[in-house]
DNA sequence: GTTAGGG
DNA sequence: CCCTAAC
């Protein structure tokens, strides 16, 4: 099986707005988080080698986004937002992205490369059947469907899901944006293959809605837009949007005044319906160290239902992007290379040393819901929507493999004796995102979930309503349904995105070298209050780390500084200043001491 | 909620 | 940047 990743979604590099916190209480909880953030990783792996970001190379789409270094850009299009109150009736897309390093995944042992057979998988999602909840019973199911790359035939059908009236997002009343993806984009697993023309690699129906009309718009399957009258959004302080992060959910609080250092883009934050789902974000790097790979795969056990699906996978902790599997029999190679010549060739499976080759067209992104104040700027929106979508890919998924719509449960089997390498099967296999076991839900309980809309009811973030999104294949209608990321509700879930690094530009350190001068070293909130009032992502902590690491920077030589340098100038006031203030804060301590004494 | 310090 | 302890 040889499977190449063409593409880097540019996960690390797109720019996440400041990322709410949970309530305290859900942060006291950290011991979770690494667990989940394992767990997560495991999943997104998977989605990236199995469902999402491999493919082979050869088919190419003619509107695909290539750049001249081969990469592809990864952003949402900008032609079809607007920077207005009012949002168009265009649905973002999202491409792929140039900072994609194109680089290679090949799985397979090396060999007979050019002897395979290329097929197309799609991935779909289904009704969360699985975990109990009535309501999705009903949910209709997507599916994935495997087809020959030979015939080039387009596969996807990009129709849009059905909201169901549950489907409504919250509107306070405040004039923000409300974006809500209607149900699911196609995020390209490879760049060809685009059956919808305007669509390049993949689309995502993205409405704006409000409250009011909600019920209108939530019913669309086709990207629709609803426009209210927008006004500014009152100011809201740091302090406001902390209650709100404790809240059941994210809101935007914009700014209308951007000065200071805040040179970013007004607030702007996405909201998830789900929890478990929303607050895991991918690390800006997703090169983890085998180390932590290794503990997310022993937690990954499988349930029952689950199958094993993932052990073929989990086996393979050892195995790194560029890596050996040893033991394992996959092996991954990194590297750049194409292997487009192969695509659509077609030699015996029956032959010893054949390949398998499968090309994932595409998974879908399910429906999101993105608030947005008017006063952001597009750049904001497209990294919300990115933000959104990376949460919901490095949400708990594992994939399933399905031969003729029943799951292979037996990891051990090689493809040859499952019979996935058979030609005449190649139309029968199918991959299914399933929630990975080891964050199964226990039940479906509302209560549990702080971060639920209100009367929202428990369902899953992305199981939306689709039938029509994928073409069906009736052997895997019921089983094929590939579960995403459901509504877990283990405390784990509570999970809240890491904050991006925003480095410290030169000019907020000027601002916070001459704030701690003032008001000295342990007045933080002073100093955020003083300097970095209008910068909203910098906390006084942020700040006072900062400071931290710039009276380290200013000790060590400059050949050991990284990241953008600091003026020596700047550093040499950082220390004179660290200085001058600890002498105060000893100062300050004997004269307490002193006065403890006397009164003693 | 802040501050301080380890990770 | 995160997490906690301590206040």
């Amino acid at each position: 099986m040889v499977l190449q990743k063409r593409l880097d979604y540019g996960f690390n590099g797109y720019q996440v707005p400041a990322t709410p916190r949970a309530t305290r209480s859900a942060r006291r909880r950290g011991s979770f988080r690494k667990k989940v953030e394992d767990n997560q990783m495991f999943a997104f792996d998977l989605l990236a080698t199995v469902a999402g970001k491999l493919l082979l190379e050869g088919e190419k789409s003619p509107d695909s986004v290539n750049t001249s270094n081969g990469k592809e850009q990864c952003v949402i299009a900008e032609d079809h937002v607007k920077n207005e109150g009012h949002a168009e009736d265009k649905p973002l897309k999202i491409e792929p992205c140039d900072q994609g390093n194109s680089e290679k995944l090949v799985i397979g042992n090396g060999k007979n490369e050019t002897e395979s057979f290329a097929s197309k998988v799609e991935v779909g999602s289904s009704g969360f059947r699985e975990f109990n909840d009535r309501k999705l019973e009903n949910e209709t199911k997507r599916q994935i469907k495997v087809e020959p790359i030979k015939t080039g035939r387009a596969i996807l059908n990009t129709g849009a899901g059905m909201f169901g009236s549950e489907d409504q997002v919250v509107w306070d009343g405040k004039p923000s944006v409300l974006v809500s993806s209607n149900s699911s984009a196609e995020v390209p697993a490879c760049r060809d293959n685009i059956p919808c023309g305007s669509f390049p690699l993949c689309r995502g129906d993205v409405k704006v809605v409000s409250r009011d009309d909600d019920d209108n718009s939530s019913g669309c399957t086709q990207p629709s837009t609803s426009t209210k009258s927008f006004r500014p959004l009152p100011r809201i302080g740091d302090r406001r949007i902390r209650k709100l992060l404790a809240s059941r959910y994210w809101k935007v609080t914009p700014k209308l005044k951007e000065d200071g250092f805040s040179n970013v883009d007004g607030e702007v934050k996405p909201i998830y319906r789900n929890k478990r789902n929303c607050y895991k974000r991918q690390r800006s790097q997703r090169n983890y160290p085998f180390k932590k790979r290794k503990l997310l795969y022993c937690s990954s056990v499988s349930n029952s239902e689950g199958g094993n699906g993932n052990e073929r996978i989990s086996d393979s902790p050892q195995m790194g992007i560029n890596g050996d599997a040893s033991g394992s029999g996959l092996k991954l190679h990194g590297g750049i290379g194409t292997s487009a010549s192969v695509a659509g060739q077609h030699t015996s499976f029956q032959s010893r040393d054949s390949h398998v080759k499968l090309r994932i067209k595409s998974f879908r992104v399910p429906e999101l819901f993105i608030e947005i104040p008017e006063t952001a700027t597009v750049g904001s929106l497209k990294r919300t929507v990115m933000e959104a979508v990376t949460a919901i890919l490095g949400g708990g998924l594992r994939v399933g493999v399905l031969l003729r719509g029943k799951k292979v449960r037996d990891d051990s089997k090689t493809l040859q004796q499952t019979g996935i390498s058979q030609d005449d099967q190649m139309d029968a296999l199918g991959f299914t995102l399933e929630p990975n076991p080891s964050q199964a839900p226990q039940a479906l309980c509302p209560g549990d979930n702080p971060f639920l809309l209100p009367y929202d009811t428990p369902q899953p973030l992305i199981s939306v309503t689709d039938s029509k999104a994928l073409v069906s294949v009736p052997a895997m209608s019921v089983e094929a349904l590939a579960v995403v990321p459901v509504h877990r509700k283990s405390k784990r879930s509570e999970i809240v995105q890491r904050r991006i690094r925003r480095p410290f530009s030169v000019s907020e350190v000027e601002a916070l070298v001459q704030a701690v001068e003032k008001l000295g070293t342990g007045r933080w909130r002073d100093v955020k209050l003083r300097a970095f009032d209008n910068a909203k992502h910098r906390t006084y902590v942020d700040l006072k780390d900062k400071w931290k690491t710039l009276v380290h920077t200013a000790r060590i030589s400059p050949q050991q500084r990284r990241g953008e340098p600091v003026p020596q100038e700047l550093l040499d006031r950082v220390l004179t200043a660290h200085a001058y203030w600890s002498q105060q804060q000893a100062k300050q301590q004997l004269k307490h001491q002193s006065e403890t004494c006397l009164l003693l």
